[in-house]
RNA sequence: GGGCCGUUAGCUCAGCUGGCAGAGCACCGGACUUUUAAUCCGGGUGUCGUGGGUUCGAUCCCCACACGGCCCA
């Protein structure tokens, strides 16, 4: 691997050998910084502050430090060098004078771009006015073997900022940014349902019965327990079985694992979190993520209006709400109830046009309808309200509404970002539901059918409250507020197929 | 799964109608003690994604494959 690469690497080789050669120590096992590149550079400032613009003799020194970082650019004009400074927090430029450093300042034909450096020496501010730390000590603390992506341009093949992450971070100040927020958004939902009394709790992964939800599974195999097991698709029937246990809120966030394809909103591993309260309803879930959704964006943006797109997405509570049936009615002229049965509705959606599989069942073809017409429409955040049972076999019925149950999505820059219901608590019907659901994927040959779990089917008959439960899609509500337009821009390792010639 | 596009130096990219493989940054050698994409002089470091084919000759044309992107399903 590294002898194709002889060129730009030998060289790095050879300046590693010498420095050994010379009894420095490429590697060196720790560093005592006195501050990182940050906290040195404001000290100075509030230093030069104090002391005033006619610092003369007799004043405060200026403070010295221990820095450290990785060498991201290097100015070297003869007897004297500067060299700036990267670590997390910051920059800081390094100046390098023969006169200073004696011999040492040799080392600087063995340095390169990328190495790791501490610098120790006094705070000063040059003639053309940058914070810089004078070295009269220097380090190495990491040699780098490979040359790092250009500095101008950046790194703009989308392969290698994928599968070198590292790379994109180290190339893209704006790659480093949009991870920040994700990893703030996560936080502000955790503070936001810890502050409402929520326990954040972490159920199994491996599980026998993948269901919860319409997908595909991962399968495995415990070899101890000689057992296929399958990676979850959904937390949400072990939540509930705690609602049953008696904890009245819990959460998780945690990955859950779908096999289908990869595209620009799609991962097949995804950060999903999922809540259940009991002794609320879907209207009081409602209030929750308008609550929670618009002080994510707060606390990640500093602002609940996100520009994504060519939109400005005001994620300010209240939040409309829509009837279901009436939007699609509205927007696609199709009443649902009309066609109450496959064969109908079938005909119906195929004559709008829209490409229908021979065996579709009705859930199927009202999920493409709105997904169709609907979904594109809702811009600004909106919750959409009362789906069809067909499509929602864990929600309960809705009073007075065959067919329908209470259940609603919230949606945003046509991008479906919640999902909750008042969740069934009648073993009986939900026993009824899940046979429906197994007859589904039986009859329509459709595999993302949800599974019937008997495990919770017996811990419902133990009694669960009334609950509201909800679940929010983490990377595509992180893709909002971030605005970024791909998932793969919000997931630090996305799914790349691995050569094969390798 | 289908269609279109891409893959050339470490990085970012040129490369005409098929005729010795190019630039900037990085890198190597030299000059330079306050630079800011430092500057100046000199040097091209390459499995043109992979494998076939056509041709006197292929980065270029054809076929297959790999990986990626976009659109569609």
């Amino acid at each position: 691997m590294l002898d194709r690469e002889e060129g730009l690497i030998g060289s790095r080789t050879a300046k590693l050998n010498r420095l050994r050669e010379r009894g420095i120590e490429p590697y060196p096992p720790r560093y005592s910084r006195t501050a990182n590149t940050l906290e040195a550079v404001t000290e100075f400032e509030a230093w030069e502050a104090a002391v005033g613009p006619e610092s003369g003799e007799g004043s405060s020194p200026a403070p010295k430090h221990s820095l450290a970082g990785r060498i991201v650019s290097m100015r070297v004009m003869g007897r004297a060098a500067f060299l700036d400074l990267r670590d997390g927090s910051g920059r800081v430029q390094a100046m390098f004078r023969q006169n200073v450093l004696g011999e040492v300042f040799d080392l600087l034909k063995d340095l390169d771009l990328g190495d790791f450096i501490g610098v120790s020496g006094s705070m000063l501010r040059t003639r053309t006015g940058e914070i810089t730390i004078e070295a009269q000590e220097v380090t190495v603390l990491s040699k780098g073997m490979r040359p790092l992506p250009e500095k101008f341009h950046g790194l703009r093949d989308v392969e290698i900022r994928y599968r070198q992450r590292y790379l994109d971070l180290i190339a893209d100040p704006d790659v480093m940014t949009a991870f920040t927020q994700r990893s703030r958004v996560i936080n502000s939902i955790r503070r936001f349902l810890d502050g409402r009394g929520f326990l954040e709790v972490d159920t199994p992964i491996l599980v026998p019965v993948a269901a919860g939800a319409h997908a595909r599974p991962f399968d495995t195999h415990h070899n101890a327990l000689d057992q296929r097991l399958y990676l979850r698709i959904a937390t949400e029937l072990y939540l509930k079985r705690l609602i049953v246990g008696g904890f009245d809120k819990v959460y998780e966030i945690g990955r859950v694992f779908r096999n289908e394809g990869i595209d620009q909103d799609h991962n097949p591993e995804f950060t999903l979190l999922e809540s259940y309260e009991a002794y609320a309803d879907y209207n009081s879930v409602m209030e929750m993520v308008e609550a929670m959704i618009s002080t994510a964006a707060l606390d990640a943006r500093g602002t609940m209006a996100i520009p994504y797109g060519e939109h400005l997405i005001d994620f300010k509570p209240p939040w409309p709400r829509l009837q279901l049936r009436d939007e699609l009615q509205r927007r696609s002229g199709v009443d649902i109830d009309a066609f109450p049965d496959d064969e109908s509705l079938v005909k119906k959606v195929a004559s709008l046009g829209i490409d229908v599989g021979i065996r579709e069942s009705r859930g199927r073809l009202i999920d493409k309808l709105v997904s169709t017409f609907v979904e594109p429409t809702l811009i600004q955040p909106t919750f959409l309200l009362d789906y069809p049972e067909d499509m929602s076999p864990l929600a309960k019925g809705k009073p007075d509404s065959p067919g329908y149950v209470e259940r609603f999505e919230a949606f945003a820059a046509g991008m479906e970002i919640a999902n909750s219901y008042t969740e069934l608590n009648d073993p009986a019907i939900q026993r009824e539901r899940f046979e429906t659901q197994e007859s589904i994927r039986e009859h329509y040959e459709d595999d993302e059918v949800d599974r019937l779990d008997e495990d919770f089917l017996t811990a419902l008959e133990y009694g669960m409250p009334p609950t509201g439960g909800l679940g929010v899609g983490i990377d595509r509500l992180v893709m909002l507020l971030t605005g970024q337009a791909s998932i793969r821009d919000v997931l630090l390792f996305p799914q790349m197929r691995t050569r094969r010639d390798e």
